[in-house]
This record gives C-alpha cells, structure tokens and sequence, in this order.
DNA sequence: TTTTATTTTTAGATTTGTCTAAATTAATTT
DNA sequence: AAATTAATTTAGACAAATCTAAAAATAAAA
C-alpha cells in the first residue's frame, strides 16, 4: 500500500486540493506555483503519475485526478490532519506551529498507526483549521464553506477554516482573535481594494482581501 | 541544525551502535554489513561524513566517530527511543512491532516536538526494550549490561536488554515470555553448541547461543 | 620475503527528482 | 487567418545514493 515515494505523494496532494478549487482540468503552471518547482519537473512527474493510473493526463491538455489517486491523496491529508490533532491537542502546540511538522509526519505513518491515533483522539471530525478527517475509506464530510471575502455587507458568517496554512497567515489571524468557530459580521466593504470591516464581538477591524480571501466561514446559523 | 540527510542518520548511527561493540576502529565492511549494502557505498559515504567532520576517516584504516557525530547519532537514537515508547505506552503496540515505525519517526521529528513528547510520556529513562534514552544534550546512563550467553551456570540474571530489535527474535522470546525485567537463572550449558538450559520462574527451556547472545543481562542483585 | 588472499577503494553506470535552455503546441491579438 | 505571445514539453545535465566490476592496498600464508 505505501507504494509511493513522498514527491508523488506530495504532487497527488497538491493536485486534489487544486482539483477542489476548480471545476475543469489543471494546468501544468498551476501546480508547479503550488510546489514551488520548475513547469519541466512537473512534466516528468506527471507522466510518472499517469502510468501508475494516479491521475488521466494527456499532453498540453491538463490533468484529472482518477478515483485511486483521490483515495492516495485523501489518506494523506487524514494522516496530516490526525497528526496536526495530536500537535495541538495531546502535545499543546499552537495551531499556527503544527503545518510543517505533520507535512512530514503524514509521509512516515503506517494506516495501522494512524488508525490506533484516530481511536486515541476519540475519533475526531475536523483539524485544527476546521478541515475535515477522511475516514478510513476516503469519505470526507463536505462542509460547504465559501470565502469570507464572497460574503455581504451586513451580514454574519461563522469561520469553519482557512485556504492557506502558513505560520505567517495564521499567526497574523490569531493577532485578531480569529479562528474555527468564531463569529465575523461585515460591517463595510470597500470597493477599491476588495477589503472590508468586520466586526467580531466588540472589536471592529479591517481586512484586507488577501486576508478575507484564505477565510472559509458558513453562514451564521445556517446549514 | 536538521542538517544531515536520512541516509547519513542511518550510518552515523550504525558507526555509532558498532563503535560501542569494539574498542578498536570500525572497518568498512562491518559497516556494510549491518547497513545491507556494499562496501563502495560505504566508502562514498565515509568520504562525506569525513568531510563534515562527523567521523574520523583515513583510506583503508578505519573509522572513529567523533564527539560532535556521536552527538548526532545520540539525538537520532533518542527520537528512536522516546517514539517507541510512545508506540507501547500510549498506542499499545507490542514491544515487537515498534522497532520499524520508530525507524520512520525518528528521522522527521524536530528537537521541539521530541522535547514535548518527552515531556507528555514523563520523562521516561528507558524503551520498551530497556535501552537506556539519552537526554538532549546526548548524555546516556551507561547500564552495565552483559550478553547471557557469557553467563555462568548456576547464576541469576536479570534481562535488561536485548542485542537485536527485529520482530522475529523479539516474537521469538516473547513466545517465553522473556523481555526486560525478568530473572533468569541458567541451569546447563552445552559444550558442543554453546546453547543452554534456562530457568524462569518454575519454566525450563533450551536457548540456541544464537538468542542467548541477543539477550543483554545484569548479575541478578548485584550493581 | 614472496606469494596469495582479503579488504578497501576507484571507475563508471543507474535511478529519482530536479534544473535550464531550446523546441513545440496552444491561445490571443491584430 | 496570420502573427505574436504564452504555456507546455523535450533534451541534456546534475546531485544523491546506490550498484558491479576492476584496481589498489593491506593482511595472511607459504
């Protein structure tokens, strides 16, 4: 089952996270920015993950990830998110430290270690940012979540996640207080630059777009 | 400080774990063998350890590891240590299916993770295996243990360790329900193989010198 | 002390994942 | 529809860690 090497891991998660942002197919481009690699190294790989049925590539026409390298990558990102519960909950790291540490982590777990995690953490539902864990069998709960920086003036949204995982992102929500759970009303948006107002219990703030733009809310009470 | 590659972890402790078993310099070939592999590659890798300063190397005479490599393998073989208690302690796994785990784990941990781990399974001194966990600063209890197979007939002993770590030898001896702690007295030794006849608490049994030499003891009561 | 055997090192090739630069294909613009 | 621009792929090279086979050095035996 670990037939894998960590780079075709890495790229097969790199390409079903852009698969989920996009509906059509994914360009070459588009993940070597995501890999911070060269559009020749994400050529040669993609042939590589062609032959092994991971993904359907056709040349100059993009890639499709297939339904056995969705259920690769969907492993993957369960072991990641496992471990980042253990990092914050078991050994009390804080959310904003745990993203590197179990991108190394999810490469060196067996399933049966994970699987004894899982049952140690009492079988938990989302990540420290509110992603969900894949079960065992590659079924992920679907919350239906938007970006903040898509929401209405005036109205209420509950953040349920963030779209980047960075230290430096998240270090700069936690200055806020923003998190998982928390309750944003956008009190004005500002039509020049896309920033907006926002207000969280008593506080007023102001958001950049770049900023509201990596915040995944639900509408408040809603769903 | 992660400066090294896995592959130059996995020799400077294979250089280290030998250099504990002989007083002299390590050769090359011992090092091929305990790492499978051929001497040419370890040549290649010696030039490179040599190079930054972790071993002492001269053509065709030998290997010494020097402190700042030994700090090195030290620090490796404490993630080992401290993930295989973890494994037992709080994953319940057996003692005989962690060795290879550890093996992956030890590599991707940071000093900081290792330090909270340490701390959350409170500060353990040994493994399950009952080898000794170094702390960070690379100090280790030396335990002065002895092979059974260099024990007297007539005499106790208490397991305190084992010389081999995989599944099978350690499935091996859990089938007699030998590991660290218990007290073993020797009641015959064979001439013609060197295997011998052992008492623990009301059980006798025949060990082949092969495991007796695997099995590290203290004089019982004594040190 | 030669000769023989063993050990160690060098030389050259292979695999994986990467790169740059050049060539090819697709998309846009005029 | 032709020309230009952008994206993608190929070609050739490189670094790390490995291999086999041959050469060199050391150790053992005659």
């Amino acid at each position: 089952m670990q037939q894998h090497t960590e780079t075709e891991e890495n790229y097969l998660k790199a390409i079903y996270h852009l698969s989920n942002l996009s509906i059509s197919s994914i360009n070459t481009s588009s993940i070597a920015t995501s890999m911070s690699t060269s559009s020749a190294s994400v050529t040669d790989m993609l042939k590589k993950l062609a032959e092994k049925e991971l993904i359907n590539y056709e040349k100059y026409k993009g890639v499709k990830i297939t339904r056995k390298g969705e259920k690769v990558a969907l492993n993957i990102i369960r072991k990641h998110r496992l471990w980042e519960v253990f990092l914050t909950k078991v050994l009390n790291f804080d959310w904003d430290e745990v993203h590197m540490m179990a991108e190394e982590l999810e490469h060196v777990s067996s399933d049966e270690l994970i699987k004894r995690l899982e049952a140690y953490l009492d079988f938990p539902k989302f990540d420290p940012h509110g992603d969900p864990i894949p079960d065992q069998t590659g079924k992920v709960e679907i919350n239906n979540q938007m970006s903040l920086s898509k929401g209405d003036s005036g109205s209420r949204y509950t953040i349920t996640g963030v779209g980047e995982h960075s230290s430096a992102f998240l270090k700069h929500l936690a200055k806020y207080g923003l998190k998982p759970g928390i309750t944003v009303s956008i009190a004005e948006i500002m039509e020049f630059d896309k920033s907006m107002l926002v207000k969280v219990n008593k506080d007023k703030f102001h958001l950049s777009y770049d900023v509201s733009k990596n915040i995944l809310v639900k509408t408040h009470g809603a769903i």
